[in-house]
RNA sequence: GGAGGGGUUCCAGAGCGGUCAAAUGGGGCGGGCUGUAAACCCGUUGACUUCGGUCUUCGAAAGUUCGAAUCUUUCCCCCUCCA
């Protein structure tokens, strides 16, 4: 087998493909591009993406170009694959800026130094937006069937819920096939990756392209991710795991990696990390906590740096064991004269904006959950003054796992 | 077009004039055990509080009543069955 596509299924990107054993040798034969779409509908991705990312650099890796189709035209229509409603349809500028961020984001992950290699970005938008109507239907048009596209799961499922589905959402696949054809024929591009919700759309655009110019293209998808709780990848109660520091810290980052149940640690490593096969494969019976550590350092470097990353394992380690020095846990400042040389407790952590409501600290501090500088505090009206301050800062913790520095300017 | 059923706190789902900030389960949060894991056990889960209470919630609005999630009217939205 192919060494590209042989680590591709060692490392569990796997799902389906269109026709392996030919995919198999051609790129045995030669170095190709490929392409992954993303959707534009957030403002930035989140780890349920990373998947995808990781399969763009493994392209690399194996000396093809990986092309990133960013859906700015696909976007405006809302793609009904696996989604049982229309989606909110967003304004133009909204798609603009999302593009803008998305595409900020999967610079990080690509290397750009190799010409053979470099990421090639491209925007849907702009052969979409002018289509004309009536030839693309006798060009395009004609190479689908209704009754094909009625069989497609990402309509059926609609049609037998009789949930509507409009005839904007309806062409979505065929657009995402052009996309596919358009790339091949502008690109040379020869495979598509997804996600296994998006075989459907995948194959319609390896067909339209075999009818249209009778070319051989390809197809991959990747299983869906989930935890070995059950919960999908990426979503937490607190909210997504988003790649942006902006909107995720990498301290917070380091930490969702860090707390990966024991049962998919392994699995992470291979798929997440880039690390080798064999590495992984020697560090199995390793103490499982360094191995968590591990592929929190070697995920958030990749993302944040390798500084970031040892700082997040620095302020870990400090948050953690107790053992407060002051350096690298998130902060919040506070201007002194909203402090005032004493507050009372309640209201430092509103401050901090932990928590926003009263009744809930209460609470909290009523189960024995916060503590500053790692003294259990269990009076509400226990009030910080200068001598509870380390120099001009102090450990706020609330439960085990949040723990902020709270720093007097 | 005809006939019904329903919208309850994060979710599912009880309640059907006062004892309802609303059973129960799930999820979340906190504590215990441990390893920042899983499983398990315990507590908690509208807001504010001087801890006495106070205020805002049961699709929306208006009404009946000393008193409404519970009754009436109008409106909005869902679902099922028949044509």
């Amino acid at each position: 087998m192919n060494k590209f596509l042989k680590e591709f299924k060692d490392r569990g990107y796997f799902y389906q493909c269109t026709s392996e054993d030919e995919l198999s040798h051609l790129l045995d034969k030669e170095k190709i591009n490929g392409y992954i779409g993303f959707d534009c509908t957030a403002e930035s991705l989140h780890v349920g993406s990373l998947l995808q990312i990781m399969c763009l650099r493994l392209l690399q890796k194996h000396g093809h170009k990986p092309i990133v189709l960013l859906g700015g035209g696909t976007t405006r229509i809302g793609d009904p694959s696996g989604k049982d409603k229309t989606r909110k349809i967003l304004s133009e500028k909204e798609i603009d800026k999302n593009i803008k961020n998305i595409e900020k984001i999967l610079k990080i992950f690509l290397e750009n130094k190799n010409p053979k290699t470099k990421p090639v970005f491209v925007n849907n938008y702009s052969w979409l937006k002018s289509l004309n109507y009536i030839s693309f239907l006798r060009d395009i048009g004609r190479h689908f069937t209704i009754n094909k596209m009625l069989t497609f799961e990402s309509v059926k499922t609609r049609l037998e819920r009789e949930q509507s589905l409009s005839y904007m959402e309806f062409n979505y696949m065929i657009l995402q096939a052009y996309d596919f054809l358009e790339l091949n024929k502008k690109k040379n591009c020869k495979l598509q990756i997804g996600g296994s919700d998006q075989w459907g759309n995948i194959v319609n655009g390896v067909d339209l392209i075999k009818r249209y110019s009778d070319k051989h293209t390809y197809g991959l998808t990747t299983p869906l991710i989930t935890l070995a709780s059950g919960v999908k990848m990426g979503k937490t109660e607190a909210g997504a795991i988003w790649l942006d520091k902006n909107f995720l810290s990498p301290y917070d980052y380091w930490q969702f990696w860090r707390n990966t149940d024991d049962r998919d640690v392994v699995k992470f490593l291979k798929i997440f990390t880039d690390l080798e096969i064999h590495e992984i494969d020697n560090l199995k019976n390793e103490n499982i906590n360094k191995l968590k550590i591990l592929l929190a350092n070697k995920a958030t470097e990749m993302l944040h740096g390798k500084r970031a990353s040892q700082n997040s394992e620095e302020a870990a380690k400090e948050a953690f064991s107790g053992n407060y020095l002051g350096s690298n846990l998130p902060t919040v400042k506070i201007k002194s004269k909203d402090f005032n040389k004493h507050i009372n407790i309640i209201d430092l952590i509103i401050m901090s904006k932990l928590e926003s409501s009263k009744s809930e600290i209460r609470r909290l501090l009523k189960g024995k959950a916060i503590k500053v500088n790692d003294k259990l505090i269990n009076d509400e009206k226990l009030i910080i003054n200068n001598e509870q301050l380390k120099v001009n800062y102090l450990k706020l913790s609330i439960g085990k796992k949040r723990h902020i520095k709270i720093e007097i300017i």
